[in-house]
Parts: C-alpha cells; structure tokens; sequence
DNA sequence: GTCCTTATACTCAGATTCAGCATAACTGGT
DNA sequence: ACCAGTTATGCTGAATCTGAGTATAAGGAC
C-alpha cells in the first residue's frame, strides 16, 4: 500500500478496486481485506470494516490498468487472476470519507475477477466472506428470504410512504415492489444493484460515506454486514453484472477445474445467481447448448450413482452467436 | 476547454468522453467534434481528425462524473442529455499521443448517451456523422458489406497466417472466422468491439496511440473513417453496449417522439443493429412484450395504410422481469 | 437382497419463434 | 370507377424451446 497523503485540494488519485470471486461449499465468496488505509473508515466506533482489496495506479510504470490490477493482486495475495473484467468507475464526492478532510478526489476503476474454486481450506481462509454475508437478500436458493417480508419489505414501505412522489420520477413503492419482488411481483437475481441502490436511498443499509452524516439513517438490522466507503455498493454492482453474464457468454467455467460434474456446475451456477434450477433441464440446457462434453471418466463419490465427468467446450465460442439468445427475428 | 499542460512526470489526469448517440433518416449518428486539442492528433499530416466531445473532470465543482458530464455537454453543444450510461474507463498508456512528449497519463471514462431523433435538419449539422463511417463493415442492412469479402477477409487471412499461432491464446484463424462471421459463422451484430479490436490487432485500421508508430501497420483503404486517439475503440465500445443493451432493455424509446408507428420503432432498431428484421414478427414481439399501445390515432403520410401511432408502455418494467430473456429454469 | 441416494433418459404440454400468406386501407394514375 | 403500387395489420402452421414431470440406472450402507 503506498502512502497518499492529502494534497492540495483539487488533486484527483485514481484507484483499482478487486472484486475477487471464488465459490467453495456452494457459497460464493468475495475476498476482503481489513487493517488497511480503509479500515480508517469505521463505523460509529464499531471497529474497522471490511473492504475489498485496493491498489493504486502507477502512471509512470502500468502499461493498463489492467495489468496494474493484476500486478497488484498478485503482490499482495499470491493470486494469479484469470477472467477478470472491468467492472464500473465510482467517482461520487466524499465516497472517501477523507475527502471531507481535505483529502484527494478518489475515482475508483472496479473490477470483477472470477478464480478458480478455493480448495477446502478456502472457508476459514482470512478474506473470503460469503458474498451473502454483505447482501443477504440477494440468496433465495431456500426460498425467499425471511429477512425480506420482516424488516425490509415493512421499511420500505414507511420510507415510500413517507418520500413523497416527486414527478417524473418512478414511484417509489412500486420501485420497492419491482426490485424485490412483492405484491406479486416476479425475483430478478440480476436486479442486484438496483435493490441496494433502494435500501440505500431508504436508509436501510449503512455507507460510510453518506450515513455518518445523515440523521435520518435507521439502518435495519441484520441488513447484512457493512463494508468500507461504498464497497458494498461496488459488490452489489459485482454480483448484478456476473449473475447477468453467466446467461450470455461461459464464465462460470473460469470457477470450475478443468472437469467436473453437471450437478458441481449446477450447484456454482445456482450458488451465484442465487436461486434454484430444475436439475434435469438444467442438464438438457447445457448440454444441448454444446457447452460442455463427456470425458467418459466418472466421479464417484456422489453419493449415489457415479457422475459422469464433463469439460468445457471451447468450440462452442465459434459455434453459437453467444450462448445465448438473439435479436427477435433477423433475416438472412 | 480548460489548459491541461504537461504536469509531473507521473501526474495524472481524468477526463469524460461522450459517445452520444441520434438517429436520423434510419442511420444512426453519433456526435464528434474537430479541432479541440484533439486534433492535435494528426493522422500522417491529413489534417486534424474526428473526435468525440470531451470535457474534464472538476473534482472540487462536480458531484459525480455523471453530473459533470451532463454539464459540460450542456454548456458545449446545449444539448440536455437523456438517458445516460457508463461505458468503460479506457487508461492505456500513450492512448493520448501527447503524453509521449510528457504529458499527464489520461484516463477517460466514456459514457454513452441517447437523444431524440434529431430534426430533418440533422444530417447536415455539423459533428452528426453516420456512425457507419466509423464502422463500414458493421451495417449489414443492404446485405452483407462487400467491404468484408474484398478487403478484410483477405487481409486478415494473410495477418493470422503470419502471426504464429501462440499457445494458450485463441487460433487468430477462428477468431476472425467468429469475429466476422466467416466461414459459414453466423454474424452477431453485438461483437463490435471484438471485431474493432481485432482488426486493430492486424494493423487495419488507424489508431493514433500505436499506428503512427508501428511499422507493421498496413491500414486498408475503405476501413472507415479514422478518428483521434481510441475514440474508434470507444465508438466501438459504444456500438456494441448498445446493441446488446436494446434486446433487454427499452432503451430505444429513449431515442423517439412520444409517439411513433411501429415501423419507425423498426427502423429504429435495424439501424442501430444493422440488421433487416422480420416485419410481422417485430410487430407481433414488441406487442405481445407489452412493450407499446396503440394511441387510436394514425399516421396518413405512410405512402400506403396509415400506420397506427403508437407509445412507449411505462407499465412494462414492472410487470416483465426484464422486457428479454431468463435463466434456464427457476423453480418457484 | 432392501433402502437410500444421486445420475440420467425420456415424455408431454405449453409457450415462443420463424417464415410466410392473406387481407385491409390508403395513394396516384387513367 | 378501376387498377397498380405501397404500407399496415391479422393470422397460421411448423419448428423449436421451456417447464415440470415420470421412469430407470447405478452406486453405497445395511
């Protein structure tokens, strides 16, 4: 970590923010850091928070930013990232609170990287937090959360109630009723984004850089674990753009070893999307989409019949427009 | 325009680009400027080149880059801006040539923005250039472009073949058969920036950051219209997000009247995709998606049957999960 | 062997998409 | 009035995809 002191006021220093996602035990997890420059950002005296791994850019040496991402990581983690994808730039005032201290502006170029499985001592590695742990709404795997119709669906309703509809803008409860699916409204696991931006905006959840200093904050319990500056927000982002790219282009296959059972590539799929899928067509799907092949070797240990063990077709890339979907009706 | 002059050695400087985006007379336009200090970037002594409109971040005045944006868009062309998207933050060294003479690393965050079809006096203002200039080879309205048959397909054959095939990395063969929908490849109009990109690789098109000094470059003559710096990359960049973008979300009608026949609505869409579509099917697709009402009044001045006007049907975004697809199958 | 567990094959109905055909409603020309 | 040309809109049948199962296979523990 390099030293930035503060400099003279309209000094900008831009970072690299990593989104490191591993999934092990069927939790999707996220790689934290604590102790750093960030943890100077506590809340309310309630210690340092977690973070997400942070590094500077070097204009003298980085060639791009994101081999300076990948320069870093590996320094301080040992990580060789593999997919890694940039993500979005957060450059809002004050989303360092030390910028209220006369701090540097700092705009933050976020990148999501997907590793490979952690190895079973991965759960009780320091760092690796559930991604859950931090958006706790977001896992409907056991069916909708509690946590949603107790605290978050009645606090949503008094703050929309209590915001008046200002014109123009969506209306706010129906807003609330989209994005988490209530009155009957269908679960988008895409729509990560979009629900934390809500229980932002409604108070509900805890940002150093606003809810210090706003008093109308009544942060709801159990509203998930805080995390410095607006890096949850920089998750939620994360896990809104991966659940949105498994659908369309192969990345899941970056978290698996090279072979691997259709129930593992199940379970990691539904472990990040966050809900449940139909096995046997789970199974047509990707196998009739060309996406993985037979090896003819069987794994074991299922604890049932032997699985056959299948590998990633790469040819599938050239294959399909996007192992995906289409424009509604292009002639040829 | 502010002075930006050479700073420190590793100082570095944030600036926000804007891809903005109209459609006129079915070709899709974007906004580009000529003779701001981007064109400085000469292109081999043919005069200054196209850019796109660019303005500096204030980090102690602007709330957030997106503010900034909108206003120094508004200040320098009077255009309110609608819908607004981050695009990608682009920091490659040397991306601005100047910083070859020791000016500031320049990281510009690129954001895409939709306006209204512009007047019948549109074509002929000035800085609204087809996008297809930029791009030849991405419109495949009138069929597929000679463009690619005559000169790329060639010229990349003779590339791949003589870049030695590199292990781990992706045959440069297939790649272009993919990229360009070449032997019997089916062509996906969302792949801009991978077809950009690939022929920037081979050295065919012009980019001011590497081709003026990479003596491998053999650009082909009718590869479009060049323009300063990377903004072919983010145009591209750009392209591509929208394309993929208008198939989930209603984005279009951002870039209507308020109401519209359905044949407009398709017009619309090919010229941004570049693709003919199916009449009856579009029609029967937007309809069914809830996506448009009919109004009761009608268009006369069709040449035929008055079309129907039709409006945008706010409604739909919270009663379609996401006007688009989903994932293989949830269970409930 | 029986029971339990997981894997995999197959089915069937409904929805969606593709590719047309058919008809409606207007214009301009004769 | 009639006709040709043009665009709009309605409708259909085949192919494909998807959702939700049932059925069968193949292992382990006892």
């Amino acid at each position: 970590m390099p030293d930035r002191e503060a400099r003279s006021g309209d000094d900008v220093v831009i970072g690299l923010d990593a989104v490191i996602v591993a999934v092990t035990d069927e939790v999707p997890r996220v790689l934290t850091v604590t102790g750093t420059r960030h943890a100077l950002a506590t809340s309310a005296g309630r210690g340092p928070l977690d973070a997400l791994p942070f590094g500077p850019l070097d204009p003298c040496r980085d060639v791009t930013l994101e081999r300076a991402l990948r320069g870093w990581v590996a320094e301080q983690t040992g990580l060789e990232l593999g997919y890694v994808e940039q993500l979005y730039t957060f450059g809002d005032r004050y989303r360092d609170p030390a910028e209220r201290a006369g701090g540097p502006r700092v705009i933050s170029v976020a990148y999501l990287a997907l590793v490979a499985e952690r190895s079973p001592a991965g759960p009780g590695e320091p760092g690796w937090r559930s991604i859950y742990d931090y958006l706790p709404w977001e896992d409907w795997r056991e069916g909708r959360p509690a946590l949603i119709d107790e605290a978050i669906a009645p606090a949503l309703a008094g703050w929309s109630k209590a915001a008046p509809p200002r014109p123009g803008f969506p209306d706010p409860r129906q807003r609330a009723d989209i994005a988490f699916g209530l009155e009957g409204a269908p679960w988008n696991p895409e729509r990560v984004l979009e629900r934390y931006e809500l229980l932002f905006e409604a108070g509900l959840v805890e940002e150093a850089g606003r809810h210090a200093r706003d008093p109308r904050a009544r942060p709801v319990p159990h509203t998930g674990r805080p995390m410095a500056q607006d890096h949850r927000r920089i998750l939620a982002t994360a896990l809104g753009r991966l659940r949105g790219k498994i659908r369309y282009r192969p990345v899941v296959f970056e978290m698996l070893p090279p072979t691997f059972t259709l129930l593992q590539l199940q379970r990691l799929v539904e472990a990040l999307s966050g809900v449940r899928l139909h096995k046997q067509n789970f199974r047509r799907l990707v196998e009739q989409a060309g996406l993985v092949e037979g090896t003819g070797r069987y794994e074991p240990a299922t604890g049932g019949r032997p699985a056959e063990l299948f590998r990633f077709r790469r040819e599938v890339l050239r294959e399909r427009p996007a192992p995906g979907v289409g424009l509604p009706g292009v002639l040829r």
